[in-house]
DNA sequence: CGCAGCCTTGAAAGCTATCAATACTAGTGG
DNA sequence: CCACTAGTATTGATAGCTTTCAAGGCTGCG
């Protein structure tokens, strides 16, 4: 099994799939190195390719036209991007995609992957799977939003990084980039942690969060 | 050709498939009609099927913890809605789903729409591109409750809806509904109109808001 | 006519953004 | 090894926008 085989099955997107499958898609997939900084595509670029993350950080982001930045979403290893333009009618990606560190990704060629979808079930499939968790995901945030104010959400960021993680949230970016995630700005996010953390609730170390009283927290969130 | 068929071709999620399929899929498919304000499922209730929009509005919403209630969604005529549930998961509504006013629907059986999945290519296309569009549309969504700020969320609502509409709106819910969905309260809503009112650029007549002067909202969203 | 629901308008409070200045950190070069 | 610098994070003060609370107006319907 070739490298870009074994990098393309440790994506849930491409989980559960033939051997057959996988060699396929390796077939027209390359890999890309990205420096910190370094911008991927911007938004209008024309569409040709999706990707992988393998290892690494990368941010998706909007220009509005006063020039600020929201950051839409952080990707991190095995989490695939972009894949949902490829049913879009302008053929362009809506966001722009750089580098938040050192990252290497899979590009996978638009077309050649386009080709094998209606052959392969298990295929579109996990597609639909992925869109439809995404889409999930999204109507949290956009609830968030509007339902929770800077502390709730900085809140639930913490707990749903928190998940699986033993109580422990590393930043997977720069304290900026997370508040614009977040919808607040870096002044906010760091006066919000400021105050967990004199409440007791949490310890701050750096790009390191401990959560120390976990019941506490749930308590702010429902306040 | 039935009747449930015809009402399912109108919906662009089964566009462009052959009568046979569509044919199928009215197999496990049957009318529901419901009156102003009544509920169609809760979040929480397990996912059985998802629906089409034949007359009428359905609002999408998430209560919060606090008991406010924040609208995701407002659903009309030829539109889906819950279809991406089928592939999540834990099998359950994500959102609370009511009738704004008297409305028919179809309710398409999940199962059986399921097995029809992996034999019919096109009806996954359709599927994959509805979600992707969603999915953008909640992007773009996310990006104007963070970037935007009130009166640009509803200059940006208004030219949305104006579209193709001859630059006349005509509001598909109550204010408050609208205003929930903009993230912003009822006051807010009114105001930001009366402003805009003032300055010449729309006429506000109930639910119908004429768009009087388009160069001048635009300006308004850049500023 | 009167009531109920919805919308509008007003005043005050609260939260977050903004502006500004000060620490802090890591990486660089002397 | 230390000093320096640029980027990043924290802290403070103020302004602005939106929410909240309250009251009045409007409309449709019994």
């Amino acid at each position: 099994m070739s490298e870009a085989m074994e990098q393309l099955g440790r994506a849930p997107l491409f989980r559960n799939l033939g051997e057959d499958v996988l060699a396929e898609i390796a077939g027209f997939t390359h890999s890309r190195s990205l420096d910190r900084g370094e911008p991927l595509f911007q938004a209008g670029d024309p569409f040709r390719s999706f990707f992988v993350v393998n290892s690494g950080h990368i941010q998706l982001s909007r220009l509005a036209s006063t020039g600020h930045e929201k950051v839409v979403e952080i990707i991190g290893p095995g989490e695939t991007f972009a894949e949902a333009v490829l049913f879009m009618d302008g053929k362009k990606y809506p966001v722009d995609a750089r580098a938040l560190e050192a990252t290497e990704l899979l590009e996978i060629g638009a077309e050649g992957f386009n080709h094998l979808l209606d052959s392969r079930p298990g295929l579109t499939r996990n597609l639909l799977g992925a869109l439809s968790k995404r889409l999930h995901q999204l109507v949290q945030d956009v609830a968030a939003l509007t339902l929770e104010d800077a502390t709730g959400r900085v809140v639930g960021y913490l707990l749903a990084q928190a998940e699986g993680a033993g109580g422990e949230v590393h930043l997977p970016a720069k304290k900026a980039a997370i508040a614009s995630r977040l919808g607040i700005q870096p002044e906010t996010f760091s006066r919000v942690l400021g105050r967990l953390r004199e409440a007791g609730a949490i310890e701050v170390e750096g790009d390191r969060i401990r959560i120390r009283d976990s019941e506490r927290l749930q308590e702010i969130l429902k306040a």
